[in-house]
DNA sequence: TCAAAAGTGTTATCCTTACACCCATGT
DNA sequence: ACATGGGTGTAAGGATAACACTTTTGA
């Protein structure tokens, strides 16, 4: 009865067929500069509309990706699908679905390919680099404007709600900076029409002030930051960086490229302990002397560890051993 | 001149329409008994067509789940897009993007309506329940069959890949029982033709020798493997069980919805410091004698903490304090 | 000789784990 | 009294964080 039910209602609506596209958030790190893989003017990512040719969506993805690109592309995951993304140019007719991936790969490859254009994330979110400290347009711009759009607010109760989101979400008031929140940030810029993208809707040209970070099309920027906010989590409890790196390479270059994902410094001892306590790499015998100084010693990555742990992942006290 | 390009090639392909729709793994627990809520003969996720009415998917969602069967949902969070399941029926014209859902709520608020069907998601996976020990059917059915799968792969090196991914999935050969690999385990003995799903394709019916688990339509286990996954890897990280509980409760209720999720027990003493040490909830005041022995302080849970903290999540030995 | 990078120890502190034990109620 | 569940304490072990220090190269 209840299967027929919800049959009928089916039945009964209009065929609601819908456009889909795939959209990749495409990473690779070269030396120190978190990049990802853009289109036209740098201000869009690369975007296809879904083909059900392809046996899988990933598959679709990575074929498409590499054609156009020249891209091998090492690790994808599928990040999230936008459908109610606020339309550009009010009443769009058309009705699409984005299902975004994140893919990690190395720049090397692109050099015989002439199209892909690589720019640094943190052109787009400048404020998202913390590894020389907190950046100037934290301190300059972004903080007062966000005071100023928290007292904007009608009520009291509204007016602390705003200013403790800012707080937390840029860690103002001594409470720390979280690189994972970079979602959160884009979206409280966003709601504060501190970024070009909230201006568009018509909702308020406001002053003509200039806009932090270098904006996208449509919401690009939002799928781009949902991608570094799953990146830098990721990298904490999978290994996946080892996508980003050479085949061979220093235990520092590892860690400048860690520190270019999650946009802070690390401390080097506990880095490498870290790392070789978890026996995700392993010697070559070789050294490099092409870092400068003390000649370092070159490692791989054990691919072999993919296979043997599933990172335990336990956060509850399982009883009985 | 890429940009220009990149629209030439999406104008010269074919409108390439599909249907969308909504699938829906809500999720109660009551008295030790992790539900889900079907459609049907309970062998159904509830799913909708996807319609651009309503703002947003999540509020999409939420309209039809509450109307269809008057559950009010706490929590929602999307899980994954499937496009690339294994057609039912061999070639099913049908072009379907589905877009799934986890959402928590309480199953009491049911009892107004008649047609939600309420199943315990170990009806569908019995070999997940480690809270009594390892289950027979993983020992006595299970793991026969699977070394029996192992061993007719063609060739010696995959004859030891297949044992060696059957041992991690599965804990065998004392590697440890891991709760978050719902679907790994589901997926492998999808792959090894032991639940019903597989044989339908047609791609070999193989002996009628039972399948463990109740199935259901088309790859809905599969989507519902991906939501148990989901929770059982976010209620370590995040406080979401709560959205599962009545306003007021004792710990040991907390506890036991806690192992339903996690399909294994978790050690009293421990578990109560970790709730109360991150303050994640407080007394009531009140204790209730329901419960059978010594009567149980109540507690609830304190919401605030939603907007305090922002649970750390570093794993990086980040520098200089 | 000095700068730059590589690499090693060492300690204090916190969190997790694994126990053992006592308390309050109903029958 | 005793079964049942509620609730507390403690000590060992491991992981993390913070910091100081030595080594090896090129300029």
């Amino acid at each position: 009865m209840d299967a027929k039910d919800t049959r009928k209602a089916r039945a009964g609506r209009k065929a609601n067929d819908v456009k889909a596209d795939l959209i990749a958030v495409v990473v690779a790190v070269t030396d120190g500069h978190p990049c990802v893989l853009t289109i036209g003017q740098a201000n869009a990512l690369p975007s296809d509309p879904f083909e059900f040719d392809h046996r899988s969506l990933q598959s679709g993805l990575r074929a498409w990706v590499e054609q156009q690109t020249g891209q091998p592309l090492g690790y994808i995951e599928q990040l999230y699908t936008f459908a109610d993304r606020d339309r550009i140019g009010a009443e769009n007719p058309q009705r699409v679905i984005s299902i975004s991936y994140l893919a990690l790969t190395r720049q090397e490859y692109a050099r015989d390919s002439a199209k892909p254009c690589w720019g640094s994330w943190y052109d787009y979110f400048p404020w998202e680099d913390h590894r020389s400290g907190t950046p100037p347009v934290v301190l300059d711009v972004l903080r007062p404007r966000l005071i100023e759009w928290a007292q904007g607010a009608p009520e009291v109760e509204a007016r602390r709600e705003r200013q403790r989101r800012a707080a937390v979400a840029f860690g103002f008031d001594d409470l720390g900076w979280n690189e994972e929140l970079v979602l959160q940030r884009y979206e409280l810029l966003y709601e504060a029409a501190l970024i070009e993208e909230a201006a568009r809707g018509g909702q308020h040209a406001g002053a003509l002030a200039p806009m932090p970070g270098r904006s996208m099309v449509a919401d690009h920027r939002r799928i781009l930051a949902t991608g570094i906010a799953r990146l830098r989590s990721k990298i904490k409890y999978r290994p996946v960086v080892f996508e980003l790196m050479a085949p061979v390479f220093t235990l520092l270059q590892l860690q400048r490229t860690v520190e270019a994902l999650a946009g802070r410094l690390v401390n080097k001892p506990n880095f490498r302990r870290l790392i070789e306590q978890q026996e995700l790499v392993e010697e070559t015998g070789e050294t490099t002397t092409e870092t400068g100084g003390r000649p370092a010693k070159l490692y791989r990555f054990r691919h072999a560890i993919l296979d043997e742990t599933v990172i335990a992942g336990t956060k509850l006290p399982l009883a009985r051993s």
